[in-house]
DNA sequence: ACGGATTCCTGATGGC
DNA sequence: TGCCATCAGGAATCCG
């Protein structure tokens, strides 16, 4: 699923492409998937040059000419891929789980490209806005700092002050933005922090642990361009990082630092994996 | 203010 | 082999 290191990889390959064309169209084929006003979508992106794409927190942003946006968050299943050809307006003729079209005019001499949004759960949702629109959006999701940029001292603090199970706590997007449940169980196993304990018991050099297996673990996921599982593909082809799991989907393995079986439960209602025996 | 259940979806998996 | 039930999961929303 599209964590931070997944949306980070895909802004950076979604940029390569599209940076400094136009939107010259856009086609909706599944008008749920979009969560602004829908009668305004196609108006407020359409002829709009893209200025730059980046990630927020697990979200992705195309900044348009002109501060107009369009927001992604791709929950589950939510992905990008570019092809050579224009649907027709009948969506049994598009890709397959394609839910949104944007034609993509370049720059000549280079060639036309269809920017499919592509969803096979369907929990995505894109948004348009006109100027100002997106930040007033925003400051309402209440997002904490990105995961990645926070330093320990912003670790400890925010996680100390919430109520819950660390891992619960870690998975709150309005805490630190940017961990799923992949990311969570990994770091909280190289950091040897149980994912069960209270938020609040964090002392500062715990934080400083967890905050330093965090960067270097996101860091790696970034440059293996993320894990694909359940089907997670960036514009460029599948990431790596699902190679390198110790903890995510492995319950039963050996835990890599006691060799003890690594156990499943649940935190917050999420499938999670741990060592009970290293995991303090 | 917190935890828990429910909702949205479809494909994969497991039991019989 | 086939069929049906269950599960997976981010986050909004609702309930206690």
């Amino acid at each position: 699923m599209p964590e931070l290191p997944e949306a980070e990889t895909m802004a950076r390959e979604l940029a390569q492409k599209t940076l400094g064309h136009k939107i010259a169209e856009v086609q909706v084929s599944y008008p749920a998937i979009v969560a602004s006003d829908l009668s305004s979508f196609s108006s407020l992106l359409t002829g709009r040059k893209v200025l730059q794409v980046r990630r927020l927190g697990k979200r992705i942003v195309f900044d348009l000419a002109g501060g107009h946006n369009l927001l992604i968050h791709l929950k589950m299943t939510g992905q990008f891929k570019f092809c050579d050809f224009w649907p027709g307006s009948n969506p049994e003729s598009w890709p397959p789980h394609c839910h949104a079209a944007f034609k993509i005019k370049k720059n000549s001499p280079q060639k036309d490209e269809t920017l499919f949004y592509q969803d096979t759960r369907k929990f995505g949702r894109l948004r348009a806005f006109g100027p100002g629109e997106m930040d007033e959006f925003l400051a309402g999701l209440n997002l904490g700092p990105d995961a990645l940029s926070a330093g320990p001292e912003d670790y400890h603090r925010l996680l100390s002050a919430s109520r819950g199970q660390l891992k619960a706590v870690l998975l709150n997007q309005s805490v630190l933005a940017g961990f799923g449940n992949i990311y969570a169980d990994e770091t909280l196993l190289a950091a040897k922090l149980s994912p069960l304990r209270p938020a609040m018991s964090l002392t500062l050099n715990e934080a400083r642990t967890l905050q330093a297996e965090a960067q270097r673990i996101l860091t790696q996921a970034i440059e293996c361009r993320g894990s694909t599982v359940s089907s997670y593909t960036a514009p460029q082809g599948a990431g790596s990082f699902q190679n390198h799991h110790k903890a995510y989907g492995q319950a039963g393995q050996p835990c890599p630092f006691c060799g003890e079986k690594l156990l499943k439960t649940r935190v917050g209602g999420r499938t999670t994996v741990y060592c009970p025996f290293c995991q303090k």
